[in-house]
DNA sequence: CATAGTCGCGACAAGTTTGCGACAGACACG
DNA sequence: CGTGTCTGTCGCAAACTTGTCGCGACTATG
């Protein structure tokens, strides 16, 4: 089940919103103000908030600002201006979604569904591709098991070192999508950030030459960064 | 080019700093108090900030807790004392990272980098999440992924450069809906729109191309801009 | 059917991004 | 301690993208 945090001071707003989201089946973990968010934040971890812009001690903003330094939490929030600078101010400012009070509770409640749906999305793509299945890959002649951490050309034993057998598993496990550089160093790489961008290229080029004549299966996207060419083998 | 707010009062250490920074390919804007910083930072926008603790006319605490209120610009904080205390004070504070006095170019330029990256990162998910990322769109034998930032034709993987990605995604968005030229320009070509109408055309006309022969689902609206055919034409 | 405004498109140049060899520091292993 | 491997950085060349220009063609309008 799912837990939204609801921030919001006015005590009979937040029963009835909370009421609702109950209603809808998701366990609501309430908050009002400011500072009692971000705690509950940090100790409920929340699949989405529901944050009111006008806070006690704590306004809208910063909350979501702080939120945003410790997790990618999705945030609908909501205001009582509906003037457009407020719109892009909110967005910027790293907000899913946005709702301008009035709101009818149905249209709240199908917004936080949304936002679950499409976090669930990307957090699933996120965990699973930092942590991995543990499963052989196969694409085409290469083969790749993440278990004994070893990777074979057509048979013949190859020599990846842990970067770029790293970076080849991720590639493998999503045959034609692309990944940005930054994602990259964010998943491969992981916490040691110390590298610049021109560490991907020669990771891809030094994988690139262990390849060998499948080498061109990874495909430089341009302006954006690497993907596995989709094979029909692979197809999605 | 990425721009970076460098908030050092040291003349000297700020030079040392600021001459590394380009360096490494960075626009620098250099404030020496707190109240310039904000200046500064509210009419630069910069992509990051360096900033040092203390300062004369407002301390760096109090730089950091005001830029927070405005936007979501990454900090990196710069102090002389290295106690335990001060790091947990900064970091609650809400800068992203930290440095120590005395510290290596190196490794600031590093940190400065990583910084840039993970704001990256996360602009990335924000806009792919708001757009509804994985879905993948159809018109005809048309086929975008932009998540996978993948084209295809007819099943056929196309080559699109950024530009073009962006913009036939939006016109696809949107079948039948005209779009202006200023309004491409504004969406497509974002910030950096120094370009003029016949920008567009060049893209449009570069776009058409390599769509081949759905090439005219494309249409010129004349006096107004582009639009996606409504209806895809299809073929026998 | 003349005219002014607009668009298509090839060519070019400038800017940006990537490929890749060379090198050096870090680290593990004998 | 030497030795070898891994990996980040640097620099230049190559590849690619993209804005601009010029001119001819097209469109709406009166």
């Amino acid at each position: 089940m799912a837990t939204i945090l609801l921030v919001e001071d006015a005590r009979d707003l937040a029963q009835v919103v909370g009421r609702e989201l109950e209603a809808a089946g998701y366990r609501v973990v309430h908050a009002a103000d400011g500072v009692a968010a971000l705690e509950a934040h940090g100790r409920e971890r929340p699949d989405a908030v529901v944050l009111d812009w006008m806070l006690p001690r704590l306004d809208g903003l910063e909350v979501l600002r702080r939120m945003r330094q410790s997790a990618v939490t999705p945030v609908l929030m909501l205001t009582a201006r509906g003037e457009e600078t407020d719109r892009v101010v909110g967005l910027e400012l790293g907000a899913d979604d946005y709702l301008t009070k009035p709101f009818s509770l149905r249209e709240l409640v199908a917004r936080v569904r949304a936002l679950l749906r499409r976090a669930e999305l990307i957090r699933q793509q996120l965990t699973a591709d930092r942590e991995g299945a543990g499963e052989a890959l196969t694409y085409g002649i290469v083969r790749l098991d993440p278990g004994a951490h070893l990777a074979a050309l057509d048979g013949d034993p190859m020599d990846l070192s842990p970067t770029e057998f790293a970076l080849l598993y991720l590639l493998m496990r999503s045959p034609g999508r692309a990944f940005s550089r930054a994602y990259l160093l964010d998943t491969v790489w992981r916490e040691a950030y110390i590298g610049g961008d021109r560490s991907v290229d020669n990771a891809v080029l030094r994988l690139r030459k262990k390849l060998g004549q499948v080498g061109d299966a990874v495909e430089t996207v341009w302006g954006v960064g690497y993907r596995m060419r989709p094979t029909p083998v692979v197809r999605s």
